[in-house]
DNA sequence: TATAACTGTTGACATTTATCAACAGTTTTT
DNA sequence: AAAAACTGTTGATAAATGTCAACAGTTATA
């Protein structure tokens, strides 16, 4: 169970994990594991536990007054998923997380990720180059929101997460983009011609 | 010239400076002034410095094949300004930063940022805190982008960044929400009514 | 296996937003 | 003081995207 995240800890450190700091991280971190559309996180609840994602697929989105999701993350195997907002501030949340497939999660509290933050140097590590990494990328979603069509969106996020394109059905990966699934319906076939 | 930035530092830790590590901080930190539409980093350039900025209103923004500007970001005094992906990947940068404003600045390279985040902790406490905020408001307002129509970003924006509505024009404020300034005025119009 | 739910496409039409051009008032520059 | 640049508004029209309804093929469920 703790096989994928070590190895990922380790490939994002400079030096690998102690026996004894892999004993820290195995204590911090519970397993659980979720039906399809069960939920990790509801709106209006504060999240409790970041998780990182062992195997399966996830989403996290908004729902709207008209009751329409608005997916503002997806995540699968090896990424970390959660509201860091309501996990950092400890606020009720805006946002639902629940599983796409049937997933197994490793679960850490926020006491338990300070404390691993502070006693494990490859954690610290890890977790700012994650940061890094998460910021250029909502960056240039961003960027992508306000300057791109939804024909440019799409192609981009084609070739940046071409996983995502084989987990995902369509109507997931437009809300992503912020269109409607008939929008992206109609994008594919303008690009296929 | 460096009371605002010291100010802005103790104001974000816990423990304020030592008389050492206030000198650590002055002799990291480049005074720069910059007169309006001059340039702190051009598309194409990599970011050597990363600024806070003790006067003036800066934007960043891309520019797309039509020449048309999309303005990513607004800054103002008591706020950090660069590329951060450029600034970290030491990649040429997709954006320019300018001033829309005269200005004056405290820039800090990436190596003395990080020597200084090694040696001070009330700097390391402030970027981790700063590093949060901005993930928070970025998060917003990617759920904004996908979620929300061009009236109630308006309103959002107006609420959340008053100074800003005060210190740039509409077609400014425009673009950072991904619409046109026509669009803006008509969308003020119809508020108003 | 029958039924229901999910996924993707299409057509007709509505709404939102962009584009282009013109104009007026203001501010900046010469 | 005159000219130029900037800012904001408006009208006419075009383009992009959304909405609603229907349908077919697939997949999941009772």
């Amino acid at each position: 169970m703790y096989e994928l995240l070590l190895k990922y800890i380790n490939e994002h450190a400079t030096k690998p994990l102690t026996d004894n700091e892999v004993e820290l991280v195995k204590s911090a971190l519970l397993p659980k594991k979720l039906r399809k559309k069960q939920y990790l996180l509801q709106e209006g609840d504060v999240c409790k536990y970041f998780a990182f994602i062992v195997k399966g697929a996830m989403r996290q989105y908004s729902v709207d007054d008209k009751g329409i999701d608005h997916i503002v993350y997806l995540s699968i195997e090896n990424w970390w998923v959660g509201d860091r907002e309501s996990f950092v501030m400890l606020t009720p949340s805006v946002y639902n997380i629940d599983a796409w497939e049937d997933s197994e999660l490793l679960l850490i509290t926020r006491a338990d990720l300070l404390n691993l933050l502070s006693q494990v140097p490859a954690i610290a590590e890890m977790a700012r180059l994650m940061d890094e990494r998460n910021f250029i990328a909502m960056q240039r979603r961003l960027n992508a929101s306000i300057s791109f069509s939804a024909e440019k969106r799409y192609g981009d996020f084609a070739n940046s997460y071409p996983d995502f394109m084989q987990r995902f059905p369509q109507h997931i990966i437009a809300s992503y983009l912020g269109i409607t699934k008939e929008t992206l319906s109609r994008v594919r076939k303008q690009i296929s011609k």
